[in-house]
DNA sequence: GAGGCGTGGTA
DNA sequence: TTACCAAGCCT
């Protein structure tokens, strides 16, 4: 690229910008910006980490409630695990929570409640990638940085027709981020071009009429823009069964934590089979009339559950070798991942 | 570096 | 229903 198109586009993208009007609540406006106010660093990081493989109508209500209980880094730094694990119920990816509050507790301890601003230090903390360090170091402290994440791609793709298909053309469309990123308004800059990439171009109804980019646009140029970025063929998710025990007592049922580490790791569960291709083998943890419930039906990054449902009412005498008895009304406050929200659901008072 | 890791919305 | 998509990180 010429220096000349470097700045046009750059000319363009922040003209677009700063009239777009969009506004997210953990984002400086550009006007502010200018008038000298600055992020919080803190509300930034939470933000990132929210808005990881995430839309942003699924984080806002998190973002709200953990800045509302955990105003400040040390707050949270502080906060009890199984707290914080509750309150990402809900959101997935659950190693990001775990993630957190390890961060939390190195930035309040050694960092002394200060995030860092260089991005060799900021992806030292655990849950910071290249993406969330450059992010941060671009909106929480308007310094020099390139954002590439899945916007950015498939907006550069598009830009200059990238023929590789993703991951491997990640290295090429970095470089080229690199050269394309304002070195003089890197917070709005960053903002734009992700903004750019989720209101416009858009994966499958591209809005080029609207678009700053357009007349650069090399995919645009050839009516071809939904066709990038490429990508390799998926393999279809395969179908893996269980049979889950709703163990009840009075009203309540039975949960038990989940290891630490692993799919819906540290989370609570109702107590199942192990989950394969092949039909599951009866294993419940009493004899008793159980009684079927239905079948929950529950998607995941790499596979799809069925989970069928089974009840019965506990002995008299009989007590949970780990876990405990909750309460309807006080499912609320479990650290509850979906799929079984869904299942206690299934389950009839 | 390829695969594990959630959830909810949309076409 | 099925497939794909959303501001990735970690191992």
């Amino acid at each position: 690229m010429t220096k000349l198109a470097v700045s046009q586009l750059r000319t363009a993208l922040l003209d677009w910008y700063d009239r777009s009007g969009r506004t997210l609540p953990w984002r400086l406006r550009p006007e502010d910006r200018a008038k000298g106010a600055v992020a919080d660093p803190y509300a930034v990081w939470l933000s990132e980490i929210m808005l990881q493989q995430t839309t942003v109508p699924h984080a806002t209500p998190y973002w709200h409630r953990f800045l509302e209980r955990w105003p400040t880094v040390e707050a949270l730094a502080e906060a009890d695990d199984d707290d914080v694990m509750a309150a990402w119920a809900g959101l997935g990816y659950y190693a990001r929570a775990r993630n957190l509050l390890a961060c939390a507790r190195m930035v309040a301890g050694e960092m002394a409640g200060r995030f860092p601003d260089d991005l060799d230090t900021l992806r030292t903390l655990p849950g910071i990638g290249d993406y969330t360090a450059n992010a941060i170091r671009a909106a929480a402290f308007d310094k020099p940085a390139s954002v590439v994440d899945g916007n950015v791609e498939r907006v550069l793709t598009r830009l200059f027709r990238i023929e590789t298909p993703l991951p491997k053309a990640k290295p090429d469309i970095r470089k080229r981020a690199a050269v394309l990123a304002d070195p003089d308004r890197p917070g709005d800059y960053a903002q734009a071009i992700m903004d750019l990439g989720a209101t416009v171009c858009t994966p499958r109804s591209p809005d080029c009429a609207t678009c700053p980019w357009a007349a650069h646009c090399a995919a645009h140029a050839a009516g071809v823009e939904i066709d990038y970025p490429r990508k390799l063929v998926k393999t279809r998710k395969p179908v893996r069964r269980g049979i889950a025990y709703a163990v009840t007592r009075r009203g309540a049922i039975w949960l038990r934590k989940r290891p630490e580490k692993g799919l819906l790791g540290g989370m609570m569960e109702v107590p199942s089979t192990e989950w394969g291709e092949a039909a599951p083998a009866d294993a419940p943890p009493f004899a008793a009339n159980w009684q079927p419930c239905g079948t929950v039906r529950h998607v995941f990054t790499h596979f799809t559950l069925d989970l069928a449902v089974v009840r019965a009412e506990a002995p008299e005498g009989w007590q949970p070798p780990d876990g405990r008895f909750v309460a309807r009304a006080d499912m609320d406050g479990q650290a509850l991942p979906s799929l079984f929200g869904k299942v206690v659901a299934l389950v009839a008072d």
